[in-house]
RNA sequence: UCCCCAAUAGCUCAGUCGGUAGAGCGAGUGACUGUUAAUCACUAUGUCCCUGGUUCGAGCCCGGGUUGGGGAGCCA
């Protein structure tokens, strides 16, 4: 018989049915003649009521099975006569497939986030984790509809990379030489005869490609080396890069805006129940919280008049505020919560204080650079029109202290069929924290990397 | 990396004045029940993070370390 799925299970309207149907046992209330096990197979935040009768074959033995327990069970799928849940499994035959004794570290209690992440090889038999797991299973699948939808090529942008200005942070060296010679390496002897790391963006191939195919983006995995122990760092991560050619400052924001509210919708139109679960158990008024950005437009202010607004804030900052100087914490969250109370894009920074591939503006004092800003998480979104002019970043970057030699493929694409052009980095992380409630990063990624963690 | 806080039963925590340790939950056993993280009764469980010191005596005080949490920086 074919094994069926909870979530399809509990929707079954042809009632009743024999049907078959394998999980992990969440809890067992045993009676003397009747026993109850709910069953959960991760489909579904919901269990499936599997109901045990005294004249079951090893009733006695069978109401002794250990929360965690695989089992499979064949029975009849019923209309449930008590409250609590409309349809019910009546067993007819149950095999343990896997036994777990009483040993097992998930108990019928909740658990500290702390501790689970300490068994991050069970904490998925959660509901709090199976919700986490299937929202982020959904939304990276939203991610890449949103993207297909409009006509944007999904481009895989290399994992190993010899970019050594790529500069946005410490960077995990790739290697095959013997680590006695890791001190003193002689790169031209190594694997790809020169120095290589793991990427910490694609945004430059991206842009690559965006001189092609007009509209592309890349979503994969990003490695960052910082020693950060923060709440919303992690070592690898998932980064969404999309770029366009043909394309200004104003035109990024506007498909960053469109790309973050339809990740709104779609949680709360696809994954409705597992948002509820977050709502009730995570933080109260989440769904509302994202309806409301879901349906909004999105505030648009200039850096400069950022710093207008922190200068009159009556509360007092830890970091001086002046222009020209880069807006801490504090500031940014000051402007999204205080002063807009939503989302908010914060445009034409300081060219000081921003990357060497970032266009000048006609002002000569800033760039068109953004960065978008939520209450909770700070900025989730960093973003740019990039400097499309060969004279000008050949100028940027050698006031930067880079190399041109180093990148000239990416300044070759300044000297033929040159488009203004723009993009941004979106965390995959970082909205599944925004969306779910969920406050830190390690509790979004199945198995995290961060400083001194690296086990499972 | 810096600042602050914490570490005691499987989990979450309490532990008075420095005098050899307790609760709730979970687990086990039994009873009972169409039960909903069932209920009731009983039972068991400790490297008090490690290390050095002070003291007649340290879970408690002091030094060093480890791990975890919160915040900052870096950033997505």
């Amino acid at each position: 018989m074919k094994r069926n799925r909870v979530i399809d299970l509990l929707k079954s309207d042809a009632l009743p049915q024999s049907i078959k149907v394998s999980g992990w046992v969440r809890s067992l209330r045993a009676g003397k003649d009747v026993a109850f096990m709910a069953l959960s197979d991760g489909s579904s935040a919901a269990t499936l009521q599997v109901v045990m009768e005294g004249s079951l074959p090893a009733f006695e033995e069978l109401c002794k099975t250990g929360t965690g327990s695989a089992v499979t069970v064949c029975g009849v799928l019923r209309e449930s006569p008590a409250k609590g849940q409309s349809v019910e499994l009546l067993a007819e035959k149950i095999e343990v497939t896997g036994a777990a004794d009483d040993s097992y570290p998930l108990q019928k209690k909740r658990h500290s986030f702390e501790f689970l992440r300490t068994i991050a090889h069970l904490r998925p038999r959660t509901n709090t984790f199976g919700a986490v797991f299937r929202l982020r299973s959904s939304l990276a699948h939203a991610v890449h509809r949103f993207f297909e939808e409009r006509g944007f090529l999904y481009v895989h942008t290399p994992i190993i990379t010899a970019s050594d200005c790529e500069g946005a942070g410490e960077m995990f060296r790739v290697t095959t030489l013997p680590p006695q010679l890791a001190a003193a390496p002689d790169f031209s002897r190594d694997f790809f005869g020169r120095a290589t790391s793991l990427t910490v963006s694609g945004q430059l191939e991206g842009e690559l490609f965006a001189q092609a195919f007009t509209d592309i983006y890349t979503f994969g995995p990003t490695f960052r080396a910082e020693n950060s122990n923060t709440s919303r760092h992690a070592a690898e991560f998932w980064m969404i890069e999309p770029e366009m050619a043909f394309a200004d400052l104003m035109d990024d924001a506007a498909l960053a805006e469109e790309f973050f509210r339809y990740l709104c919708h779609h949680v709360l139109g696809k994954c409705a129940e597992d948002m509820a679960f977050f709502d009730e158990h995570v933080e109260k008024g989440l769904c509302e919280r994202i309806r409301k950005v879901a349906d909004s437009s999105f505030e648009v202010m200039e850096y400069t008049e950022a710093i207008r607004h922190l200068k009159q804030a009556t509360v007092s900052f830890q970091y001086p505020v002046s222009w020209g100087l880069d807006l801490q914490s504090e500031h940014e969250r000051y402007i999204t919560e205080k002063i807009v109370g939503g989302p908010t894009f914060l445009v034409n920074y300081p060219k000081e204080i921003k990357a060497f591939y970032m266009r000048q503006n006609d002002d000569n004092k800033t760039v068109a650079a953004m960065d978008l800003l939520v209450p909770k998480v700070g900025e989730i979104i960093g973003g740019s029109q990039r400097e499309e002019r060969l004279d000008i970043l050949l100028a940027k970057m050698c006031a930067c202290g880079i190399n041109p030699d180093s990148l000239q493929w990416y300044l070759d694409t300044r000297r033929w069929g040159s488009t203004p052009h723009a993009g941004f980095g979106l965390g995959f992380e970082r909205v599944l924290m925004y969306l779910s409630g969920m406050e830190n990063i390690r509790d979004v990624i199945p198995f995290p990397r961060t400083p001194g963690h690296a086990e499972f």
